[in-house]
DNA sequence: TTTTTAAAAGAATAAACGTTCTAAATGTAG
DNA sequence: CTACATTTAGAACGTTTATTCTTTTAAAAA
């Protein structure tokens, strides 16, 4: 029997995480994606075949394990808490480091139709909690019966984006906070 | 006398925006960017001595020739026109492209920190032309005085960061003027 | 027209990169 | 303990990349 291989994928994934953050996709070189996981060239080419697809795996394993369960808070549907507890999550995944997806976008979304679907396919998703959180929430009477639940949900989708920017660039969690409340306070009931 | 030489810089700055916002900052090759603009390579090194200072270039640019005139428009002071003047332009101008500075943001903004300053600069004159609209605003009754205008400066500020990345996936731009809409309605007077 | 000077074109260069290959090391089964 | 299969480590390879160099071309002043 052979010897077993020494890496733990899933550890693995979450420096490569990391790593694509800090540097961007093409920014991030196979020099130091070796040297800052538990890999060995042969080992990543036999797991993976591609730095493109290394890219892949690990924009699908930070979407299961990081988006995925901050976006579950809205699919709870309990209305407006949901949301709010949305955006806590958010921010503190987000707060200094970004969005690995979104960067992606940003950095091969006009050439890449992966990239494109799955960025999609992430907004749809995020559009559809909004808009089942608000339709509670309208059930509830914790919102505004009057607001149109579809174009709140549009807007706070667009939102989440600008935060995934600016958690990069700002200087404190705070303000990212304010803006949420003056997000949120317009379309709560006095 | 020797020959001038042929290209319009101008011109250049103006596909090197399309190539950089196409491929990214490390996707765009030096052989496309001499390609596709009219220059020949040693114009270009004796030009801006670098792909590095060239980004550097158009971008400042692109922030003089595309920005600037459509964040001028908060700075006309006319309350809440100018938001919606501001938001139609930006709209405009970035659908279907994204922004280069986020772009850029994204791409090099944690290891660069020239483009971390430009972003800063660029969201605090957002922050500080929407404050000055909201007040004006708030003098002539267009606005509801109880709002806090510094909290809702900052929710559209994040908000314009987010129409930046949703540009580059959003099918028409009906869904950034519905989302614009519903992020202006509850902040105006009835 | 001649001379001069710089631009244009693109070949050349050297470094960096993604990927593959080689040889040594090591865990496991018999 | 031996033999094997596979990992590990990192050297090697072929491309691609940014940058520089060389040659040819052409505008403009004398």
């Amino acid at each position: 029997m052979p010897r077993k291989s020494l890496y733990d994928v899933n550890a693995i994934m979450e420096q490569a995480v990391d790593i694509f953050l800090e540097h961007s996709f093409h920014g991030a070189v196979m020099e130091e994606i070796i040297a800052r996981t538990e890999f060995n060239r042969r080992g990543f080419y036999l797991e993976f075949g591609s730095k493109q697809q290394f890219l892949y795996d690990t924009l699908s394993y930070y979407h299961e394990h990081t988006l995925a369960p901050i976006v579950q808070h809205l699919e709870n549907h309990h209305g407006i808490a949901s949301i709010e507890a949305f955006f806590d999550a958010y921010i503190s995944a987000m707060f200094g480091r970004g969005c690995l997806l979104i960067n992606m976008v940003t950095e091969l979304g006009h050439d890449d139709t992966t990239i494109q679907s799955i960025g999609r396919h992430y907004l749809d998703r995020l559009q559809l909690g909004f808009i089942g959180c608000l339709e509670q929430a309208q059930r509830q009477g914790t919102v505004k019966a009057e607001i149109n639940v579809e174009a709140v949900a549009l807007q706070l989708t667009c939102f989440v984006q600008g935060f995934a920017v600016n958690s990069i660039l700002a200087e404190t969690k705070e303000e990212l906070h304010i803006a949420t409340q003056a997000l949120l306070n317009p379309i709560i009931t006095a």
